[in-house]
DNA sequence: ATATTTGCTGAACAGTTGTTTAGTATTTGA
DNA sequence: TCAAATACTAAACAACTGTTCAGCAAATAT
């Protein structure tokens, strides 16, 4: 053989930065086999069909990533930033797979939501027992807006860039967003109803 | 003639339509023709291009909808669950169009983008002076997170109504998500750092 | 009534897609 | 060493895509 395994796994290393870059749909077999140098038969050889490809490559992915990534969001505010920057200096493709997989929809994404929102949830009645969270009223939905804001960075991480006007790992970009977002965790932002003019306003 | 104005003004809201549905790329001209019990070549005859069938189906969805959407996220708390409700009752399809014209990327998605959190940095400017808001120190980057929260819950409406099990413009979802939404705005939910839990001031 | 414009269609073109098939070359197991 | 298994390819298939083109039919203008 022609050392086989090396070479299914080099494929799917490649589809899966081809995903990233491009998302799934948009990113054909014959032109993961044409960056390969390879005939685009090999690939169906190696995986059966493109789905299959996909799959293997969402698994692949999302395996090594959730497990590093799911406890820095909610962390000691001091480790927050160096959690990020970690977890970004990691480079660009996992975390466009990511995105690719949010917005390709469909099962992983759903897997992907729910097993975010059941982390968050954890986090915060970890937090709450050891004092470091205020009583929520609702402590699924508060988890389930944490994991939209969470979430929501990644698929808009481009959009946050340009806003920004710098790459979403660097340190002035990531502290802002760190401390803004703690701010407004730590203090709320809206005044306390009744305070101010209340009914004046409007 | 047979009708010409009014003939194109459905194939537009039918377009409209199944694109919100499935997406611009998944949404061939054939399908729509057919759906439209209407020949292909009519479309082109219409509008073109496929692109400019797109693009004006974006700016006839967008131009309609963003005006009455943009104060209603931050309003007074009180008119904040009618607000969200009303935009809601126009039923799904413009939300969903909303959806596929950010996930598709590109030009749109980025006006889109810019012009939200251009209006919820205003939106807090506006609170601020007139008392209902704390004092924040990085504006522009509160609002690009508040713009991710609220686009986020468009994008993961779906995700949305399954974790809480109803519709998003039913009165109990729409309202533990406002209220989750406003305790965490208005008190924080992170206890001040370095101590645990002193104050709960609602 | 005739000519002209215009809504509209059927059929085809050219390109892309995932996949199949038949076959070659290389490696492995006996 | 010989046979079986495996890696790999070129070429083609069938289905789809957006788009073109020649032409029919109906409304409008003259």
């Amino acid at each position: 053989m022609r050392s086989a395994e090396t070479t299914r796994e080099q494929l799917l290393t490649l589809a899966v930065e081809m995903f990233a870059e491009n998302g799934f749909a948009d990113t054909s077999l014959r032109a993961i086999a044409k960056r390969a140098a390879v005939s685009p038969a090999l690939l169906i050889h190696h995986f059966g069909t493109k789905d299959a490809l996909v799959k293997e490559a969402i698994s692949k992915t999302l395996g090594s990533w959730v497990a590093d990534e799911k406890a820095a969001m909610l962390d000691e505010e001091s480790k927050q930033l160096q959690n990020w920057q970690a977890i970004m200096a990691k480079g660009a493709t996992p975390l466009n797979f990511f995105r690719q997989v949010l917005i390709a929809g469909g099962e992983y994404s759903e897997r992907l939501f729910d097993a975010a929102v059941a982390e968050s949830e954890t986090l915060l009645g970890q937090m709450e027992a050891t004092g470091k969270l205020k009583e929520v009223s609702d402590r699924k939905t508060t988890a389930l807006l944490m994991t939209i804001s969470g979430l929501g960075s990644v698929l808009f991480m481009d959009h946050i860039e340009k806003t920004l006007g710098g790459p979403i790992a660097s340190e002035p970009v990531a502290a802002r967003l760190m401390n803004a977002n703690n701010e407004m965790l730590r203090d709320g932002i809206f005044s306390p109803s009744g305070t101010t003019n209340k009914k004046a306003g409007n």
